[in-house]
DNA sequence: TGAACATATGAACAGTTGAACATATGATGA
DNA sequence: TCATCATATGTTCAACTGTTCATATGTTCA
């Protein structure tokens, strides 16, 4: 087993793994793959209202998955690190595989 | 984007990520990074009663990420495939970054 | 075969979660 | 300043999820 104390480590894991275990913040931050994007251009692209996309948004950056910035009125939103690309990454190659 | 319909794989990988945002099946996973194990030995190591991991353990193989043999009257469950290690993996990456 | 062991399954319950709606906050420019 | 645009927040509710308890299924070996 590893060296650290690994039951910390394993919440945290869940709880990292949970951001990514809901179908509109997974598109979310799919979309934000190709660069930052604003709230109302996430909401258009994924047909959802605002409102929902806005509580998710904050959910991820709490998680410190996302960053934003403000521009004018809008806020663009966009990927923190790039961890969050190789997490989705990795599990895309499992879910292509056979 | 994406070449192919990237929506009904974001579903999936939302899914795939569900499999990973339960800290008992995270714990489960880990546990069975060592090699195979049983029911009554994964319940034991995780302080957990039977039936809780024998749940979790059919979503798990439901979801094809464990596998099972039985020998004699115990089930024995390991990892379906190197995916899951390295799922597993990335995220444990981002979990330890400052 | 039948008792004992190991695991699976079903039902019920509490806790959690995501979406929708309504409204509030904040920024911009006339 | 004030109207408007863009986003955030609070609340409510239905749906989902994980655990527990009770019980069923299935395997082994005397």
């Amino acid at each position: 087993m590893a060296a650290f104390d690994s039951e910390d480590l394993l919440y945290d894991l869940a709880d990292l793994f949970k951001m990514f275990a809901d179908s509109t913040r997974v598109r979310i931050l799919y979309a934000l793959l190709d660069g930052e994007k604003n709230v109302g251009e996430l909401a258009d692209s994924l047909s959802m209202n605002q409102s929902a996309i806005s509580h998710q948004l904050s959910v991820l950056k709490a998680s410190k998955l996302v960053k934003a910035r403000r521009d004018k009125k809008s806020m663009y939103y966009c990927l923190a690190d790039d961890h969050v690309e190789s997490i989705i990454k990795t599990g895309v190659e499992h879910v292509l595989e056979p």
